[in-house]
RNA sequence: CGGGACGUGGCGCAGCUUGGUAGCGCACUCGCUUUGGGAGCGAGGGGUCGCAGGUUCAAAUCCUGUCGUCCCGACCA
């Protein structure tokens, strides 16, 4: 296998920069901070693009679009959401030549604009639940930026909802989390997730709750994949969102919002890529399998294109690489670099016994199969792919995750992974003293596993980290 | 913003110490031979050395400033 990325073991951050450049995933834009996504690279968000729409929209979610500038004065209305954002904002200050009366600024995330239209929309118990999404782009001021992990603009998904009553906003937080969030990172991304309370200094700004998925990256750090928040009445009372109660009296709406970004991307990269570039499940793969002429023949290349349209047909997500001026050797790097999960040679040697050579990314092996029972064995190998990547990467995560007692075990066994640590035991400031050592309290979790409904429950277990 | 490293054809680098008008590998173009794990030979194209000042007869090289990139922090999806 020819050595073309920086080695994990070596240096994981360059690593992840090499298999970004490799594999043409993105680059930077122009302007600080900024990024262009290539086509492999949104080939993957698309993918994961319409997994997710799929899921928001069977939780009654409509999809919406609403403005990129939003009034300098709207995130004064929440007091702790403007303290949270304000460092943040990018601001129009001019248009068309001349000085804007009142600045814009461009989203960092729209609970104000949303907040202000849902308040309009709202006059009865009979208009509730409000269940609203947009995918956009929005713009953070960031010190330090990294290609889908951290720029200034990214892409996302932000839902937005009101309810009637807290029982069903805090419901429906955790509906997302676990029906949308969990289910889709777990069965399409093969990544195990951590489903947890966020702690205070870890919350949104201007949230009741903060409920977050993180997984564990192949270095051992941690990465938040999405999180969904129980708003309370903040954001109904800043943006007057009423409405006429069952009982003929006016009541404040209680409001979620949730979302998942692009930083998901790197996620996937980190999570699954290896030395010798990515790794996609095939449950995402925008490309599951590249049927690849070996030799440029006219009988292979016949070969090649029925092989590739009896796996369309199949329902598979084909690519046909039938290019004859490309080495291949330079081909197959390219595809593992990529990360298809699974590729078929086809050459005249292959064509002569009646077969076709299937190679497995994820296992790294190759084997012949007869070229009529390809479909079958292409399904079974896309199957077993897939298992997998999830096999692997939950026994790394139980490998890298160590039960400890105290605060200065937890901060040491984070250096190589989660450190599971009794809640009562560290505490507000244990979790200070581990923000010292770049170690954060990722989430908080029930004895059992499950999600606890507030901070205020006893007996909680923390997972500390280092977390990208 | 603090600490460290670095900006030279698309990418990766050398040249800088000791100023003299830019070179290598890969990629790219053309031709021929090739294609079962990054092909070979031959011929080509492409760079005001991040930007702005300064010193000098002369600056990629020395000085000052500035912008940007990467790594480690603080902030965060």
């Amino acid at each position: 296998m020819a050595n073309v990325l920086t080695p994990q073991g070596e240096d994981f951050p360059r690593w992840y920069q090499d298999v970004i450049a490799k594999a043409q995933l993105a680059e930077n834009g122009p302007a600080k901070g900024s990024q262009v996504i290539r086509p492999t690279g949104f080939a993957l968000w698309e993918r994961m693009t319409a997994e997710l729409d799929e899921r928001i929209k069977e939780t009654g979610t409509e999809n919406a679009s609403f403005p990129l500038l939003i009034p300098e004065s709207y995130f004064t209305r929440e007091a702790d959401h403007v303290e949270g954002f304000a460092p943040e904002l990018w601001m129009v200050t001019h248009g068309g030549g001349k000085e804007l009366e009142e600045k814009l600024a461009i989203r960092p995330t729209s609970e104000t604009v949303i907040g202000e239209y849902m308040a309009k929309w709202i006059n009865s118990y009979r208009d509730l639940p409000l269940l609203l999404n947009q995918w956009c782009n929005v713009m953070r001021y960031e010190m330090r930026t990294r290609l889908f992990l951290r720029s200034s603009e990214f892409l996302w998904q932000e839902g937005h909802t009101v309810h009637e009553t807290y029982e069903d906003a805090h419901a429906f937080t955790l509906r997302i989390l676990h029906e949308v969030y969990a289910d889709f990172i777990e069965n399409v991304l093969a990544l195990p997730v951590l489903r947890g309370i966020k702690t205070e200094a870890e919350r949104f700004a201007g949230a009741l709750n903060t409920f977050a998925v993180e997984s564990l990256m192949r270095d051992g750090k941690a990465l938040q994949m999405g999180t969904s928040h129980e708003l309370g009445q903040n954001f109904a009372k800043a943006f007057d969102i009423q409405f006429q109660g069952r009982d003929g009296q006016q009541h404040h709406g209680w409001t979620t919002s949730w979302g998942v970004s692009t930083r998901m991307v790197g996620g996937l990269i980190m999570g699954h890529g290896d030395d010798a570039g990515l790794r996609v499940p095939p449950n995402l793969a925008p490309v599951q399998v590249s049927v690849m002429v070996v030799k440029d023949t006219d009988e292979v290349q016949a070969a090649a294109k029925k092989v590739y349209d009896e796996l369309k047909d199949a329902g598979l997500r084909v690519k046909l690489d039938n290019r004859g001026d490309v080495a291949f050797g330079r081909r197959a790097v390219d595809a593992e670099l990529k990360g298809y999960p699974v590729r078929i040679e086809l050459g005249p040697r292959d064509l002569k016994n009646g077969e076709a050579t299937i190679a497995s990314r994820v296992e790294g092996t190759k084997r012949t199969v007869p070229i009529g029972m390809l479909a079958e064995a292409v399904a079974a190998a896309l199957e077993e792919a897939q298992q997998q990547l999830w096999d692997e990467a939950l026994a790394f995560r139980e490998s890298h995750t160590a039960d400890v007692a105290t605060v200065e075990e937890a901060v040491e066994a984070a250096q190589t992974g989660y450190a599971r640590v009794p809640w009562d035991a560290c505490g507000v400031e244990g979790e200070t003293k581990a923000a010292q050592s770049s170690v954060t309290v990722r989430v908080l979790q029930r004895e059992d596993g499950s999600v606890p409904d507030s901070l205020d429950e006893s007996g909680l277990i923390a997972y500390l980290a280092r977390s990208y």
